[in-house]
DNA sequence: GTTCATACTGATACCTGGTGCCAATCCGAT
DNA sequence: ATCGGATTGGCACCAGGTATCAGTATGAAC
């Protein structure tokens, strides 16, 4: 019946609901061998919410994006944006970014990166990658923080063709560059031939 | 006080709470000028779940590709494998690839799909893509399968980079199409200008 | 020892957003 | 007039809590 520190019940309680926001008290009641009402004594000192609460802020923070800008549709932070001109985004490469054998980011998701961005920075309704050419130029790792920065060459709102060239670095090394080109709607009918992005 | 005929609240309904999952019984109540139990029984035949479970729903949609989301190897189903030959792979459009107001794949998830194929099929501890030349010949749409064929153009074991060429299809439609350059280990010490995956 | 603080537990009332069920209407068509 | 679907009302009940008050345990301080 010995009882744990309530500071390590503490951690413990926080660690629980964190990788699994689906417990209800009851449930970790069971887990933490105290009664419910120590469940809510420390919930209530650790300002976590109730179960309710927490699934609503999870469906919250997974609604938003759909109904809010493209920005949200972005792989990255934007930093900077200047529609037509040029963009700036950070992306951080972790856990789930990696191979985990060697630590190293899977292309896609630098590549994602620069590629939402490059649709981004067009100051159209619709914006979908045509084709790009693309170079990893060294690995990008765990930890490291990736600034994209894209440049609109050429925005071809009349020809319906816009071409991005987008760096992306780590610090000051260079890990990746890419030239998009990007079919705008920018009032033509349709695809044709079209891409995505 | 003219009643609405019950079809068009039915649809009128099933809007609302699609545009808004986080509308309560009462609410919907003044909004549709109906009790609450009418609502109730509306729900019931259109099956509608209760705000709490729509909630779950959504946070569970949200929670889970956390973990799973970053697959673990390949993005897609791989459905067939030889190593240094070929490969083929199948991935679904879903809500969570495409632009919700066109419902159009983003690209770099029709990329993932290619890059990780690409790199799958290599026969190799480390397989990193170092460039790639890529071109979206048609988007691919909400719902749609694309079957990505990948075939290892030269293997280059010595040399340390393959070149591996991947085709995605929706049908016999061609969607994707791209060149990739990939560095192996083969033994040799490690990157070096080389890229990632 | 007694006293005191802190931690824990129990019990109760209350809240929201429902489900389930039954009975009472309303309203139009036959 | 009466039949039937649509609608409404009422009540009991549930989960998963909040809020509050009271009681118990335990260890340290005096």
């Amino acid at each position: 019946m010995e009882r744990m520190p309530k500071k390590q019940r503490h951690q413990q309680l926080a660690r629980l609901i964190e990788d699994n926001p689906f417990l209800t008290d009851r449930e970790l009641t069971r887990l933490l061998k105290v009664s419910i009402q120590t469940i809510r004594l420390d919930r209530l000192e650790l300002a976590i919410p109730e179960l309710r609460e927490r699934l609503k802020l999870m469906a919250e923070r997974s609604y938003d994006p759909v109904r809010s800008l493209p920005l949200h549709e972005v792989i990255g932070d934007i930093l900077d944006l200047q529609l037509d001109k040029s963009g700036i985004s950070m992306f951080e490469i972790r856990d789930e970014h990696v191979f985990s054998r060697s630590g190293i980011a899977r292309g896609h998701h630098v590549f994602a990166q620069a590629n939402s961005l490059a649709v981004a920075v067009i100051n159209d309704e619709i914006a979908l990658t045509a084709s790009a050419d693309i170079r990893f130029i060294r690995p990008a790792r765990l930890g490291e923080k990736c600034i994209a920065k894209a440049y609109v060459r050429s925005s071809g709102v009349q020809k319906g063709k816009a071409k991005v060239e987008v760096f992306t670095y780590v610090g000051d090394e260079m890990v990746f560059q890419g030239n998009f080109v990007i079919y705008r709607s920018a009032g033509s009918a349709d695809e044709e031939g079209a891409g995505e992005a």
